[in-house]
DNA sequence: CTCTCCCT
């Protein structure tokens, strides 16, 4: 051991932390960057320990570093007593062996005694990948029932309460304080109205002044679009120096130029994506530039997509972007926020925002998806697991109880996506090479492809030609083949074969051209519209769609004609019916999904009562009552129910409120689809009389009759709408009438008019007013209206 | 009128 580890602030802890995991069995070691945690304690640890001991790396570059770094401190290479194992190296090791997070979860889930090994150290926990979180539940349900020796330890940046939420409340932990050069933080919040590339130019020009020539600046963007904003500006700005961009989607040799920098280069400003948060470092870095932002996919369980967006980035993620500038030696922070400004503290977890299918699928191999009773440190969401649920059921993945069948065994063996695996399963032979090589692709080589938006049967035909330059989407292919038993030939591989394919794997993602401007729109069989950016075919299948505002096409396969007529001809017929107003026509069509195919009008009477029936009911229940051409009678039926409920108790079921809440019930049923309108007056008439009863109908008429009786066989109608019942009649019409009328027991309120309609006078008490007003208004009317008869004795 | 990032 040289002073270089000896200095290291684990280091004198190591003893502790050993004793500890022995004694406790489990630990919680919490050690931010540069503590050597991931070189010294799975050493430490292996000197008291006879079997063997895994240390899980969340990615293959950190899980080959460490296995590099913890062979040399003792004179080996790996392959000796260190191993390291990725998807692409399988080096064993006798005494520690260092491996993915993925590789992890097949380790155990192959053998859960996990013979052999007596001790696991899970490194940077905090990530929180869905591997990690899942390798966490399963060692511990394997530890409580048949490893109870099995040693593990938890190693994590950061370990707060809110992330863990109780979960390991009951573990030991060890905290040991990291070392890294100072950084100080300055917090230079965006000025008014400032666009983002503005004020990060601004904040660039500080980080260069203050570093007067030394060191590098590295910006952290949120995406490609501001890295490349930002570069155009500080071009424009005068900037001298060199400027690199860094990015996921590009190659190791296009990136070893700035991971390779020292401080010896010439200044540069390097703008970054996330990538250079953990991923790559780049020791020539003195200041850091943060834009406080990220960009990510959420998954949506509603339509399987993902949804790309640009958010605000956690603290801990700023203490991570930070950190990059004091590497070497101490550093400057400049953040594009205020000190002041919440920040979440943590990044949101892969299993809080991610499609679970694989999740899913796991843990029905592991025998826990039928009760989830693994503990998880944060709950996957509910909408999204059952969405997991229904996929792995649909795929005959899992049975009806959500336990795993065989062919959800051999999916998980294929290490694709559920939806990919099933793709591959159910090919027939002479497709499984190009459902393989699509596999492959949509798995993950899709982003060497960079921009997408385009016909995945020419990415693939671009394969066939250039293996070469596809050599490890070839060997990945290769490999696949052989673990399903094919010969693994791209000559094998057939344009034709692949719509057909991704139809499999994707039902619910074909598309059907609906317009087309400079881009082409698609209603897909989701249900949704999708936009493709350029000109494409009638019908297509798209693997990748991604929302944000609308949802957009980034691959797709054209589907023939031939195909699509397939499957319509297995599809039911469904009837549609459209409204204009309360008048109806009808729509027979085919549909693939929720996407409608073949569309014509045919006669309302094709469609089968029950539709009709439903399509009533969805109608009025969407519309409402008063949505409805009433005639004068129900109108009045309506308002003399509503009347007498307040009045009456037997009638305290027909208030107009309760008439409108329960439209549906009664008046459905009297549909007539014949009708011009399919509420005929005389049928909302009927229904609610019916609705009310018989009995209830002949009180009714006696509590809140319809007229009022005159003399010589006439009757007035009475208006039931205020909040007393009213009549308005002719002076006339009433000569003889001596005892105001009674409605529900009240006096009905007579309007007095004029021979010409004009009112004259209100009253509730006509025997009074022939005795008192009458005088007057009869002097008045005489004069007025001569012609008519103005009796002294009105009585009479 | 787009293009965070890992992993079996």
């Amino acid at each position: 051991m040289n002073d270089e580890v000896r200095n290291l602030p684990v280091y004198p802890r190591l003893d502790e932390i050993c004793s500890r995991l022995l004694e406790e069995s489990n630990l919680i070691l919490q050690a931010s960057a540069g503590a050597g945690k991931t070189s010294l304690v799975p050493l430490a640890i292996s000197e008291k320990i006879s079997g063997k001991i895994i240390v899980t790396q969340p990615r293959r570059l950190a899980a080959r570093s460490c296995a590099e770094r913890i062979a040399s401190l003792i004179g080996e290479k790996p392959g000796g007593r260190v191993g390291l194992i990725t998807r692409y190296d399988k080096i064993r090791g006798e005494k520690i062996e260092v491996v993915t997070d993925g590789v992890f979860l097949r380790m155990i889930q192959s053998d859960p005694s996990l013979s052999g090994i007596d001790a696991v150290i899970l490194d940077e926990f905090h990530e929180r990948s869905i591997s990690s979180d899942l390798s966490l539940a399963f060692l511990i349900d394997a530890k409580s029932l048949i490893r109870n020796d099995l040693k593990i330890l938890i190693m994590s940046a950061t370990l707060s309460a809110d992330s863990f939420n109780g979960y390991l409340s009951d573990w030991p932990s060890v905290n040991v304080e990291g070392r890294s050069f100072p950084v100080s933080l300055k917090y230079m919040p965006p000025q008014k109205n400032e666009y983002l590339e503005d004020g990060i130019c601004r904040l660039i020009s500080l980080a260069l002044r203050d570093l007067d020539g030394e060191g590098d600046v590295l910006v952290f963007l949120p995406g490609l679009k501001e890295m490349k904003r930002t570069e155009e500006k500080l071009r424009s700005g005068n900037f001298k120096g060199e400027i690199f961009l860094l990015h996921g989607s590009m190659s190791p040799s296009e990136q070893s130029a700035v991971v390779r920098r020292t401080m010896n280069d010439k200044q540069a400003v390097i703008l970054s994506t996330n990538v250079a948060e953990t991923s790559i470092t780049i020791n020539s870095v003195r200041a850091v530039v943060d834009s406080g932002l990220v960009r990510k996919l959420r998954y949506d369980p509603q339509s399987g997509m993902n949804h790309r967006i640009t958010i605000e980035s956690s603290a801990s993620s700023s203490t991570q972007r930070s950190g990059r500038a004091g590497r070497v030696a101490p550093g400057i922070a400049y953040r594009y926020w205020d000190e002041k400004d919440y920040r979440m503290p943590h990044d949101v977890s892969e299993i809080l925002c991610s499609d679970l299918s694989g999740f899913a699928l796991e843990n029905a191999l592991w025998g826990s998806l039928s009760d989830m009773s693994l503990n998880f440190p944060e709950n996957p969401p509910v909408s999204a697991l059952s969405e997991a649920v229904t996929l792995l059921r649909g795929l005959g993945f899992i049975t009806d109880d959500d336990t795993i069948t065989e062919s959800g065994k051999f999916a998980v063996s294929l290490s694709v996506h559920p939806r990919l695996a099933s793709m591959i399963v159910n090919s027939e032979e002479r497709e499984k090479q190009t459902a393989v090589l699509l596999a492959v692709l949509l798995n993950d080589d899709l982003r060497s492809f960079g921009n997408l938006s385009s016909d995945i049967d020419i990415i693939i035909e671009d394969i066939i030609k250039n293996k070469n330059k596809y050599s490890r989407i070839v060997s990945e292919f290769e490999k696949l083949c052989e673990r399903i038993g094919i010969k693994g030939e791209l000559s094998k591989v057939v344009i034709a074969f692949i719509s057909k394919l991704l139809i499999s794997a994707y039902p619910d993602r074909i598309g059907r051209k609906i317009r087309s401007d400079k881009n082409t729109h698609y209603i897909l069989s989701l249900g949704k519209q999708a936009v493709l950016y350029s000109s494409g075919p009638q019908y297509i299948v798209a693997p990748l769609t991604e929302t944000s505002g609308g949802n957009r096409i980034l691959l797709f396969s054209e589907i023939k004609k031939e195909l699509i007529d397939g499957f319509l001809r297995g599809a039911p017929l469904i009837y549609e019916i459209r409204w204009s107003g309360w008048q109806c026509s009808a729509f027979r069509k085919k549909m693939i999904g929720m996407m409608p195919v073949e569309e014509y009008p045919c006669a309302l009477s094709d469609v089968d009562y029950l539709t009709l029936k439903k399509e009533a009911y969805r109608k009025l229940k969407k519309e409402g009552l008063n949505s409805l051409p009433l005639g004068d009678d129900s109108r009045q039926l309506i308002e003399r129910l509503d009347y007498v409920s307040g009045r009456v108790e037997e009638f305290s079921d027909f208030s107009s409120e309760k008439i409108k809440t329960t439209v549906c019930e009664w008046l459905a049923d009297y549909a007539d689809f014949k009708s011009n309108s399919i509420f005929p007056q005389e049928n909302i008439n009927s229904a609610l009389s019916a609705h009310v009863g018989y009995e209830l109908m002949k009180r009714l008429d006696k509590y809140a009759p319809e007229f009022i009786s005159l003399k010589e066989g006439k009757r007035k109608r009475i208006d039931y709408s205020s909040a007393k019942a009213s009549v308005s009649l002719r002076i006339q019409e009433l000569f003889g009438v001596n005892e105001n009328p009674l409605v529900c027991g009240e006096p009905l309120v007579m309007n007095l008019l004029s021979p010409a309609g004009r009112p004259v006078q209100v009253t509730s008490d006509i025997k009074n007013f022939w005795k008192n007003s009458y005088i007057e208004v009869r002097k008045e009317m005489k004069g007025r209206y001569p012609k008519h008869n103005w009796p002294e004795d009105p009585s009479l």
